[in-house]
DNA sequence: AACTATGGACTACAAATGTAATCAAAAGAA
DNA sequence: TTCTTTTGATTACATTTGTAGTCCATAGTT
């Protein structure tokens, strides 16, 4: 195992303060708890607890405003949303993206906006490659 | 937490177990087992650890020949890649699915049939919605 | 200056997970 | 029938994860 080029491992918890750190960083330990709060019921030593794990796995970095830190994500959520869904899609639909897309619109219902969003990426797919 | 409604938990080593029984069952620790020498490094003992711990869970079920076991899923891949399709976009892309099929073709590429299938889905869903 | 509150560092601890090894019973071989 | 092998059951053990609690130093408060 070559240390270096290991992919950070993002637990389900560590990944809902990853999240809120998306949505709007740099921020305080404080900020990121008061913003859970409303999401998850946390104690505000668990939330310092995954802050710091994430700092150890390079997933997240900060800089030290006196006593407090200020954190930032080291990786962008395109990046790890784009991976996180190419390793989904090929673990359980073999690689194809329709049987997924399929799959969801089956489970869940699919809005007119979002057929409309498809037949974009589509059209835009087509004018791409003729 | 109502422990008869409890979704399984299923961890990645024992997925990959599931997936070849769906792939075909029943079968006996050993198939699984030859059939997972393709593509995992997994000790024999590792497996049937695997199996022991899906049956625990009530992933899988087994009837007995002999002094063997021949195992079987308990529930259906497409119920399980359904749910898991579910909390996944609803996780990384709050439950939209364009943006995600989006990042996933920019990431990979489409290939013409992908695009055709997505096209079938998407006339299927205009012919009923309409 | 002494006292307290606060923030991150370090410690805790059970459950889940990855990855097997050992045990015991039964099936097959000699 | 006795020995060996095989199979599932049970046990093992380090690491990760969820979920905090304790310690220590510093920033504020009086």
């Amino acid at each position: 195992m070559n240390k270096m080029s290991d992919k950070p491992e993002i637990s389900n918890a560590e990944f809902e303060v990853l999240d809120v750190l998306w949505d709007n960083h740099p921020a305080t330990s404080n900020e990121v708890i008061a913003r859970l709060n409303n999401k998850k019921d946390w104690h505000e030593k668990t939330v310092k607890t995954l802050l710091s794990r994430l700092v150890k796995k390079e997933v997240l970095g900060f800089e030290k405003q006196q006593r407090q830190y200020l954190y930032y994500p080291l990786i962008a959520r395109e990046d790890y949303t784009k991976k996180e869904t190419t390793s989904f899609v090929s673990r359980l639909f073999k690689g194809k993206i329709a049987p997924m897309v399929a799959g969801f619109a089956n489970q869940n219902s699919l809005s007119k906006q979002d057929v409309n969003e498809l037949k974009a990426l589509i059209k835009e797919w087509e004018e791409n490659n003729d």
